[in-house]
RNA sequence: CCCCCCAUCGUCUAGAGGCCUAGGACAUCGGCUUUUCAAGCCGGCGACACGGGUUCGAAUCCCGUUGGGGGGACCA
């Protein structure tokens, strides 16, 4: 047995005993559906962790087979978030490699001539099924209490009348001749899965499209690809026997198994795309009870033209593409649960985090350590150490990994970061500022759990005069309260900062902190009422920071204009 | 309904028959700190689903029950 340069003992325990190997292989294999969501994440990553930690290959392949579901540019959205995550692959779309074409869409030629073969051999046979003659039999299947398995017909159609059917308008689809024995998956994760010949039916190779389906051009490019290891989502444990079967049938070898728990919600429930959906869904149907919108506002903001798609939405037949999902949920002031990993990208997680985070779904090293750079990762991982239970995705934990990343983060890796947030957001007073004022900015924002807080915190910084607008409830809480005592404070300290002559953090610290002495106030009584006058808002940078950052001038012209509109003010 | 997988604090997990009066992290609660939002520091509460075996001994092995999850497509 030849192990290429691998050590023998990770040979053996990877069960290399029927694969002819240069080196092994793994490959995330996704659809062409939209963006990355944390589930596909998880397996590209731990695939791409695998690969690196035996020395082999990780491969990417777009499964783009079946022509309703795919939407346009989406593979680019997978790749981008791909390697945005840091996981580059090293054969697949863009870098190329052995095994091209790496989309599917491009390999009909390929798999047509293994049908060929297939039918030849008497391994599969043509079927003309409708659907509805599908269901009708599955409903019957149903009525009688006994599970649906294809009638395999006596004797298999001939190509005369293959071509016949699909002159008469017939689907034709090929269908594989199940062996009538089980199948034992040896799978790394669970061990060994015994399914049973009677579970198994003569399913659909290719459809009447001509496109193959998910089955067959799995099976046929793992082989042809030089895949060795498969770890993919327990969602497909069932279909394994499937591939087995086609793999006998085609004399393949059988890939290494290994199916990962499934990552779920909170509540228990499937992590999906649609969680959002029924977010932002809720809030506008709230808006909508509250009198705060209506659909034609909503279409508008939306930017949909059809007003039938949002009823649709709203009847829960339909999902609403993800641009018009974001706009509406903005308007709505609802923040929809992040669920692709563009979206902790668009709030301002890190990708290091989200690795770290996701590699803990289902994975962990063995001992009490659990934050790992993506190298520390591709030298701790090992398949022994998945574990079999589903996880939850809990965001409160994946919000502390960001927080102290962020603070442990040295300044070029804080800019860069806010850098990569401010471009995948909707340009702001922030976008256009230069490195060093974002390597300030994450200096005095200390504590910011998602970079977006480094926005929401000091935005109001880089605005005009004009663009400050008081929050009513501070306005009240903090400069009319007790009889306007926060104006009268706000005056003082006007008048105590405009004798200052050098405007830093460190002069204007002393003088606040001295005037608040002598007035006999605690220092938020005169913080709280300025912060609002510099900011219209009660949440800032510290004030010291602020007022040093905003200048001298503007700082306190701020103050006048906050004065000027207090008075009015009953 | 059928098939399959799983089962330790609220959550992610450590635990490979004695090292377990079950360890860590997040959350939570209490306190400290405090110019806002945060962050930080200290401390507390908190789990082997249940029932049978096996064994001198079980969170760990076996069986059953219950619960959860996945699958049952011309979707992947």
């Amino acid at each position: 047995m030849e192990f290429g340069g691998w050590p023998h003992n990770l040979a053996m325990e990877m069960n290399f005993t029927n694969v002819e190997f240069d080196c092994i292989r793994t490959r995330f294999a996704p659809s062409p559906t939209g963006y990355l969501h944390v589930g596909g994440a998880r397996t590209g990553l731990f695939c791409y962790l695998l690969a690196r930690r035996l020395g082999g290959k990780f491969l990417l392949r777009i499964e783009d087979t079946d022509q309703a579901r795919n939407i346009e540019s989406a593979d680019q959205k997978l790749m981008d978030d791909l390697r945005w995550l840091g996981l580059q692959w090293d054969e697949g779309p863009q870098t190329g490699g052995p095994g091209a074409p790496y989309h599917q869409s491009q390999r009909l030629d390929i798999y047509r001539a293994h049908t060929r073969r297939l039918l030849d051999e008497g391994k599969a046979y043509y079927a003309f099924d409708t659907s509805s003659e599908l269901d009708a039999m599955r409903q019957a299947a149903q009525r009688e209490k006994r599970n649906f398995r294809y009638p395999r017909p006596a004797s298999f159609p001939s190509n005369a009348q293959a071509e016949a059917a699909r002159a008469a308008g017939r689907p034709v689809v090929v269908r594989l001749k199940m062996p009538d024995h089980g199948f034992v998956v040896k799978d790394q994760i669970l061990g060994e899965v015994t399914i049973g010949a009677e579970e198994l039916d003569d399913f659909v190779l290719v459809k009447s499209d001509g496109f193959p389906t998910y089955h067959y051009a799995v099976v046929i490019d793992d082989q042809h690809m030089r895949v060795t290891h498969v770890l993919r989502g327990q969602e497909h444990l069932m279909n394994t026997p499937r591939h087995m079967a086609l793999q006998e049938a085609l004399g393949y070898r059988t890939p290494v198994y290994g199916h990962l728990p499934i990552i779920l919600n909170m509540d228990g429930s499937k992590m999906s795309k649609r969680e959002k959906g029924r977010v932002v869904l809720a809030a506008f149907e709230a808006a909508v009870r509250g009198g705060k919108m209506d659909e034609s506002s909503a279409l508008r903001i939306a930017g949909l033209s059809d007003a039938e798609m949002l009823a649709a939405w709203r009847r829960g037949d339909t999902q609403l593409e993800g641009g018009a999902l974001m706009r509406l949920a903005r308007s709505l002031n609802v923040q929809a649960p992040e669920i692709e990993i563009h979206d902790f990208r668009v709030s301002g997680y890190l990708p290091e985090v989200l690795v770290n985070f996701i590699a803990l779904l289902g994975w962990s090293a063995g001992d009490d350590r659990e934050k790992f750079t993506l190298e520390e990762l591709c030298t701790a991982f090992s398949l022994e150490r998945i574990g079999k239970t589903n996880a939850r995705f809990d965001r409160a934990k994946l919000l502390n990994f960001n927080t102290t990343a962020i603070a442990a983060a040295g300044a070029p890796r804080r800019v860069s970061a806010l850098r990569d947030y401010l471009e995948v957001n909707e340009p702001g007073p922030l976008s256009k500022l230069g490195d060093a004022m974002l390597a300030r900015l994450m200096e005095i924002n200390e504590g910011v759990r998602v970079l977006r807080d480094v926005e929401t915190k000091s935005a109001a910084l880089f605005v005009r005069d004009e663009e400050i607008e008081y929050d009513a409830d501070a306005v009240k809480q903090h400069w009319l309260k007790s009889d306007r005592e926060g104006l009268r404070v706000l005056r003082d300290v006007r008048g105590a900062l405009g004798l200052l002559n050098e405007w830093t953090a460190a002069t204007i610290e002393p003088a606040i902190r001295q005037f608040a002495e002598g007035a006999k106030l605690g220092l938020g009584k005169v913080a709280q009422p300025t912060r609002i006058a510099l900011t219209g808002k009660t949440i800032s940078p510290s004030i010291f920071a602020s007022l040093e950052l905003l200048g001298r001038e503007k700082s306190l012209g701020r103050i006048d204009r906050a004065l000027r509109y207090g008075e009015k003010l009953q």
